[in-house]
DNA sequence: GCGACGCTTCGGTGGGCACCGGAACGAGTC
DNA sequence: GACTCGTTCCGGTGCCCACCGAAGCGTCGC
């Protein structure tokens, strides 16, 4: 028999993957959960396209990412949920720093990131956190003893075409908290939360807006307001006068 | 443009703090949740005074350790449980690389960090594994829904002398899923997972061995199995003949 | 076919940093 | 007070690697 799985060494070649600014740019930009070209992901981090190459192979085989040719393009994704969730909880740490602002357009999409965006696979973001505060405080989910569905909560989400037989089968846990960037408080990940981003992505009460920013539809406002029993106040986006405008 | 709260650089720099091989092996030692002094983890990591107490200065200043002066010495320990989560997450997500033994003294002290270890303040190893598998086949524990302790949990908890309320009052989760890097499935983390492995090591169950490893004692292994309802055979270190003496 | 495009490979350059030894400093010891 | 010991500061060295531009190669479009 061997031994203790990982030393140091290993470790830290895992951690020199994340620890150089195009690399961290990079994977914090496929978090959307897309497949990005690779000329893509070298405009966005403002480095030449032979230095991103190299990175995204470097990445590719460390296995952090997965690639998928298709004619001249090279297109990068997360190897899976478990990567993401291995970044955000690196970028949880990561001390907050306010950045100050450059330009109307870039407060405006930031406070668009801010409201709602797509954390991997699931809801982020000011209405993430309300998500699940809510679902809290409705007794859909029990907090007091770990995070656990309630039997009301298995219905609700039965009511909204998210039923939660599958999810239990999948191998991935059902549910996870997930530390948000900006608003410090969890909200929900794992399968049930991917679940009920792809299903809010559905029936168009959330759409994407550009990267990783999501909106409430005219129509999902008040229909998401209603299965939370909230007052449609509740869900406005508040925080500053983003409008619709913050296509990146 | 980038986000809101954590950019491309500012994850780059957390991560490089673990990115070097002395920095990682140090991070790694001080996973049992100990303090130790810069001297022993210069040693331990076969590099000399200064490079090491450079090391310490740039981890305390990145705020992944802290340290408390006591005369001549100067100690460190990890900055709390969310630091350690965060190095047990980047060393679950490593690839698990089997290490050729070296030698008999080796093979024994590895042999009995893989069946009962510390990992900062829970239990680890396949003892670890055990535990967490034996309260949901018995019911203390809800995993189909999330991960919930159920009444009967919280009952079998007040018999073992670790009541429930003052857990569920701490600031950290009360349960968490650890990855276990030698058995590569969760083992129970969080502030319950802490108080087992506390309560156990205060009524004479667990005994520390050297380093990181615990052992059962020989009233604890009787004990333990009754407790969960178990044979004690099903709690002998059976991956190896480790016996007492994994003195490292 | 030809040209445009996206990507990769290949030297070359530069900066960052891990490491050491030696000197200095403070705290304990006799 | 002299000595030891643990730690820190400093200068110097060498390696690793991020970056680029130029050239090469397959793919798509006209």
């Amino acid at each position: 028999m061997t031994t203790t799985a990982t030393d140091g060494p290993t470790l830290a070649r895992l951690a020199a993957l994340l620890a150089d600014d195009t690399r961290a740019r990079i994977c914090l930009a496929l978090l959307d959960g897309r497949a990005w070209a690779a000329g893509e992901l070298a405009r966005l981090a403002g480095v030449a396209p032979s230095t991103a190459s190299d990175h995204l192979t470097r990445l590719v085989r460390g296995g952090l990412l997965v690639e998928e040719r298709q004619g001249r393009h090279r297109y990068v994704r997360l190897a899976g949920p478990s990567v993401a969730q291995l970044i955000e909880d690196l970028a949880g740490h990561a001390p907050a720093r306010p950045r100050p602002a450059r330009s109307l357009r870039a407060v405006r999409a930031d406070a668009a990131l801010a409201y709602a965006r797509t954390c991997y696979d699931h809801l982020a973001g000011r209405l993430g956190v309300l998500l699940r505060d809510t679902m809290l405080d409705r007794g859909l989910l029990d907090g007091a003893d770990g995070l656990a569905l309630t039997p009301a909560g298995v219905g609700w989400l039965d009511g909204l075409g998210v039923p939660v037989a599958p999810l239990r089968a999948a191998r991935r846990p059902l549910m996870r908290d997930c530390l948000d960037w900006t608003e410090r408080r969890p909200h929900l990940a794992g399968a049930l939360g991917a679940a009920l981003c792809a299903r809010f992505l559905d029936v168009g009460w959330l759409t994407r807006g550009g990267g990783r920013a999501v909106r409430l539809t005219p129509a999902g406002g008040p229909a998401l307001a209603a299965a939370l029993g909230l007052d449609p106040a509740d869900l406005a986006p508040d925080g500053a006068p983003d409008a619709g405008g913050g296509r990146a």
